[in-house]
RNA sequence: GCGGGUGUAGCUCAGUUGGUUAGAGCGCCAGAUUGUGGCUCUGGAGGUCGCCGGUUCGAGACCGGUCACUCGCCCCA
């Protein structure tokens, strides 16, 4: 159709689109200063090996997802596929250690190389939370909180599910991985193409499989809570506790796992069935191990990010902006004085449109097309007197206002 | 990367077994109404029928390829 077009897996952001993205990133800001999160921006790219490091070389993220290239000075750059990994370097890179706890938030587009579907985009937009330095299960329920009260702000508790699960710790899991090898290596020949494949590189994965003889296979595995060394359970049963005082629902799902290396201990995802195959609307956990893993000082750290394409499908229309009031010229004497009235009304703190041109008739359709409550009018007669006919858009009613009268004849539209 | 579905106006869609100038509704612009909008009426702009090739006297319709969108697999937000 169009000659130009947007790269395959972009989108433009426009009007409600825009709006429901901006609804969703104010919900989040708010919802997080009130957990006591501060803003953090770090560069949508990074020297490649801030990704290829932390994901692991086998994750899917990096061996097939990222979009890297090499800049003019010949250094290998990655776009960024989410953004633990850069507040991990922005983290080490500024020596932030000295002032642990901290609890950062941020938001912004991340880049996937894959095929787009249904709430799934090359480029696509995150809200994230991170805790650095809190090793405590606190930090797990204050994130969890966090998270389930954004949804709610968002309107959407009723229509998603909280799924929790342990990884345990890096002992614990390395023992249940094992375990699991063991396992399904005795199942090789009946296991699906796609699980072969997953046994050596990520054998959990297998546990979630589609596919139908797998899932008979996995019904007999080993289950990784029997694996789970003293201190992992311990620190789950701690999780579980605050969660159930706090009053936050969830459910135990044994076989959520996470495709990213560095997690441990406390793994979740929110999920609904509205959006299709893409479920999974905020996920998270806990990463302690990763800060070191980078050349930083051993660090514990916690987040989650959730995708704003998703939760945008799932929301309201969010409430459309304050109504302006429509500043309407009659005759050409009028347009300066026009001017200087929308200007000063501005400054004032009202929200004001212009008409730019046309007959009274269709400047007043574009007023009222454009959502605004009041229309100023003024023309020859108006301009003598030193006032303005305002008239309100939704009833029609006239009444003329003295000029210097004018913001505490409109306070109520402010 | 693999499989299925769909591409006709800005949007939603008609378009007969292939037949000559490709249509409707909505939206947009203008006029009826040169100081008054949402209704009505009239007129107008807007299309290389996604693109390339093939079959045919003739293709928006059929065939092949390609691109895009879309749904699913993989994986994830």
């Amino acid at each position: 159709m169009a000659a130009l077009q947007p790269v395959r897996g972009t989108h433009d952001l426009l009007g409600e689109d825009a709006r429901r993205h901006a609804h969703i990133v104010a919900t989040f800001k708010s919802v997080a200063y009130r957990y006591g999160f501060q803003d953090i921006s770090t560069p949508i790219f990074e020297f490649s090996e801030v990704f290829h490091r932390t994901l692991g070389e086998t994750s899917d993220v990096v061996s097939k997802e990222t979009y890297t290239f090499t800049d003019r000075g010949g250094e290998s750059l990655t776009l960024r596929p989410e953004m633990t990994a850069g507040i991990a370097r922005a983290f080490i890179s500024g020596g932030l250690a000295k002032d642990l706890p901290l609890k950062l938030c941020g938001h912004g587009p991340m880049f996937r190389y894959e095929r787009p579907q249904k709430g799934r985009m090359r480029q696509f937009h995150q809200v994230d939370v991170e805790v650095l330095g809190v090793p405590e299960p606190q930090a797990d329920i204050e994130v969890l909180a966090l998270g389930a009260d954004f949804l709610a702000e968002l309107g959407l508790a009723e229509r998603v599910e909280l799924h929790l699960n342990t990884l345990g710790d890096a002992e614990s899991r390395s023992a249940y991985r094992q375990a699991l090898i063991d396992y399904f290596s005795g199942f090789k020949d009946r296991l699906s193409e796609d699980s072969v494949k997953r046994l050596d590189r990520n054998p959990m994965r297998i546990l979630d499989s589609k596919d139908a003889g797998d899932r008979e296979i996995v019904a007999g595995a080993p289950r990784m809570h029997d694996y789970m060394n003293e201190i992992s359970r311990d620190f789950f049963a701690r999780v579980r506790a605050g969660l159930d005082a706090l009053g936050i629902a969830y459910t135990i799902d044994e076989r959520l796992v996470r495709g990213l290396d560095y997690y441990s201990h406390t793994a979740w995802e929110f999920v609904t069935t509205d959006l299709g195959a893409q479920g999974t609307v905020l996920g998270g956990g806990r990463y302690d191990g990763l800060i070191a893993l980078m050349g930083g000082p051993q660090t514990a750290g916690i987040g989650f990010a959730a995708g704003i394409e998703r939760l945008a499908m799932m929301i309201d229309t969010p409430p459309l902006p304050a109504r302006a009031i429509a500043v309407v010229p009659i005759g050409p004497a009028a347009e300066v004085p026009a001017l200087a009235i929308a200007h000063r009304l501005r400054k004032a703190g009202f929200t004001v449109e212009q008409g730019y041109r046309g007959n009274v008739g269709k400047r007043l359709e574009r007023a009222a097309k454009a959502g605004a409550r009041v229309a100023l009018m003024l023309g020859d007669d108006e301009l003598a007197a030193g006032t303005v006919k305002c008239r309100d858009l939704d009833t029609r009613e006239e009444s003329a206002v003295a000029l210097d009268a004018l913001e505490t004849a409109l306070a109520a539209y402010r």
